[in-house]
DNA sequence: ACATTGACGCCCA
DNA sequence: GTGGGCGCCAATG
Protein backbone atom coordinates (compact mmCIF):
# COMPACT_ATOMS: atom_id res chain seq x y z
CA UNK A 1 0.00 0.00 0.00
CA UNK A 2 1.82 3.11 -0.89
CA UNK A 3 0.99 6.73 0.78
CA UNK A 4 -0.31 8.40 -1.80
CA UNK A 5 -3.72 6.05 -2.37
CA UNK A 6 -6.61 7.46 -0.97
CA UNK A 7 -8.40 4.70 1.79
CA UNK A 8 -12.32 4.92 0.58
CA UNK A 9 -13.09 6.07 4.23
CA UNK A 10 -11.01 9.26 5.11
CA UNK A 11 -13.98 11.25 4.75
CA UNK A 12 -16.57 10.16 8.01
CA UNK A 13 -20.27 9.06 6.79
CA UNK A 14 -21.81 12.19 8.99
CA UNK A 15 -19.72 14.19 7.34
CA UNK A 16 -20.20 13.51 3.89
CA UNK A 17 -24.13 13.67 5.09
CA UNK A 18 -23.67 16.98 5.87
CA UNK A 19 -21.57 17.84 2.31
CA UNK A 20 -24.52 16.49 0.60
CA UNK A 21 -27.45 18.11 2.80
CA UNK A 22 -25.06 21.58 1.94
CA UNK A 23 -25.11 20.68 -1.88
CA UNK A 24 -29.17 20.74 -2.20
CA UNK A 25 -30.28 23.50 -4.12
CA UNK A 26 -32.99 26.05 -2.36
CA UNK A 27 -36.41 24.84 -3.67
CA UNK A 28 -34.66 21.44 -4.57
CA UNK A 29 -35.96 17.99 -2.03
CA UNK A 30 -34.05 14.57 -2.11
CA UNK A 31 -36.17 11.68 -0.24
CA UNK A 32 -34.03 9.66 2.57
CA UNK A 33 -33.10 7.25 0.53
CA UNK A 34 -31.66 9.33 -2.10
CA UNK A 35 -29.49 11.03 0.23
CA UNK A 36 -28.16 7.51 1.43
CA UNK A 37 -27.45 6.83 -2.47
CA UNK A 38 -25.59 9.92 -3.25
CA UNK A 39 -23.17 9.52 -0.45
CA UNK A 40 -22.39 5.99 -1.21
CA UNK A 41 -25.01 4.08 1.47
CA UNK A 42 -27.50 2.09 0.28
CA UNK A 43 -30.31 1.18 2.49
CA UNK A 44 -29.17 3.75 5.19
CA UNK A 45 -32.04 5.59 4.53
CA UNK A 46 -33.28 5.20 8.51
CA UNK A 47 -29.38 6.22 9.55
CA UNK A 48 -30.33 9.69 7.12
CA UNK A 49 -33.33 10.05 9.52
CA UNK A 50 -31.41 9.37 12.74
CA UNK A 51 -28.69 11.96 11.37
CA UNK A 52 -31.09 14.27 10.87
CA UNK A 53 -32.25 13.91 14.02
CA UNK A 54 -29.85 14.51 16.21
CA UNK A 55 -28.78 18.34 14.49
CA UNK A 56 -28.92 20.74 16.43
CA UNK A 57 -32.03 22.50 16.91
CA UNK A 58 -30.36 25.66 15.39
CA UNK A 59 -28.29 24.28 12.81
CA UNK A 60 -27.99 25.78 9.84
CA UNK A 61 -27.81 23.32 7.49
CA UNK A 62 -30.68 22.45 5.12
CA UNK A 63 -32.55 19.34 6.91
CA UNK A 64 -35.73 20.03 5.94
CA UNK A 65 -34.96 19.43 1.70
CA UNK A 66 -35.25 15.97 3.11
CA UNK A 67 -38.61 14.10 2.51
CA UNK A 68 -39.48 10.81 2.84
CA UNK A 69 -40.21 8.72 -0.45
CA UNK A 70 -43.58 9.00 -0.56
CA UNK A 71 -42.99 12.89 -1.26
CA UNK A 72 -44.34 13.84 2.82
CA UNK A 73 -42.96 15.48 5.31
CA UNK A 74 -42.06 12.73 7.70
CA UNK A 75 -42.17 14.58 10.91
CA UNK A 76 -45.07 14.91 13.72
CA UNK A 77 -47.06 17.94 13.08
CA UNK A 78 -45.08 20.77 15.35
CA UNK A 79 -41.64 20.25 13.35
CA UNK A 80 -43.30 19.31 10.43
CA UNK A 81 -44.98 22.56 10.27
CA UNK A 82 -41.67 24.53 10.51
CA UNK A 83 -40.78 22.28 7.67
CA UNK A 84 -43.58 23.21 5.60
CA UNK A 85 -43.00 26.53 6.22
CA UNK A 86 -39.28 26.38 5.38
CA UNK A 87 -39.82 24.58 2.34
CA UNK A 88 -42.81 27.39 1.36
CA UNK A 89 -40.14 30.09 1.99
CA UNK A 90 -38.23 28.69 -1.01
CA UNK A 91 -41.44 28.32 -3.34
CA UNK A 92 -41.73 24.77 -2.68
CA UNK A 93 -45.56 23.88 -2.61
CA UNK A 94 -46.66 21.86 0.41
CA UNK A 95 -50.30 20.64 0.75
CA UNK A 96 -51.92 20.52 4.23
CA UNK A 97 -51.48 17.10 4.28
CA UNK A 98 -47.47 17.60 4.26
CA UNK A 99 -47.55 16.26 0.76
CA UNK A 100 -44.88 17.54 -1.89
CA UNK A 101 -44.20 16.97 -5.67
CA UNK A 102 -40.98 15.02 -6.44
CA UNK A 103 -41.90 15.18 -9.78
CA UNK A 104 -41.66 19.18 -9.56
CA UNK A 105 -39.22 19.46 -6.99
CA UNK A 106 -37.25 16.52 -6.63
CA UNK A 107 -33.46 16.98 -6.98
CA UNK A 108 -31.84 15.32 -10.23
CA UNK A 109 -28.34 14.98 -10.45
C1' DA B 1 -25.95 -10.38 24.13
C1' DC B 2 -30.97 -9.70 23.23
C1' DA B 3 -35.06 -6.71 22.49
C1' DT B 4 -36.98 -2.28 20.91
C1' DT B 5 -37.17 1.71 18.44
C1' DG B 6 -37.18 4.87 14.62
C1' DA B 7 -37.44 12.10 10.56
C1' DC B 8 -37.28 4.76 5.91
C1' DG B 9 -38.54 1.96 1.66
C1' DC B 10 -40.54 -1.63 -1.23
C1' DC B 11 -44.20 -4.83 -2.32
C1' DC B 12 -48.82 -6.29 -2.43
C1' DA B 13 -53.85 -6.38 -1.58
C1' DG C 1 -54.54 6.54 -3.28
C1' DT C 2 -54.24 3.85 1.14
C1' DG C 3 -52.84 0.65 4.50
C1' DG C 4 -50.52 -3.46 6.21
C1' DG C 5 -46.51 -6.29 6.38
C1' DC C 6 -41.80 -7.10 6.13
C1' DG C 7 -36.88 -5.99 5.39
C1' DC C 8 -33.12 -3.00 6.67
C1' DC C 9 -29.68 -0.99 9.97
C1' DA C 10 -27.70 2.02 13.63
C1' DA C 11 -28.80 3.58 18.15
C1' DT C 12 -30.82 2.59 22.83
C1' DG C 13 -32.45 0.26 26.76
Amino acid sequence: MSASETPPDVVPNDIRLYTLLASIPAGKVVTYGQAANLIGLPRRARWVGQMLKQLPKDSRLPWHRVINAQGKISLPLTRGQTQAERLRAEGVMVTQEGKISLKQYGWCV
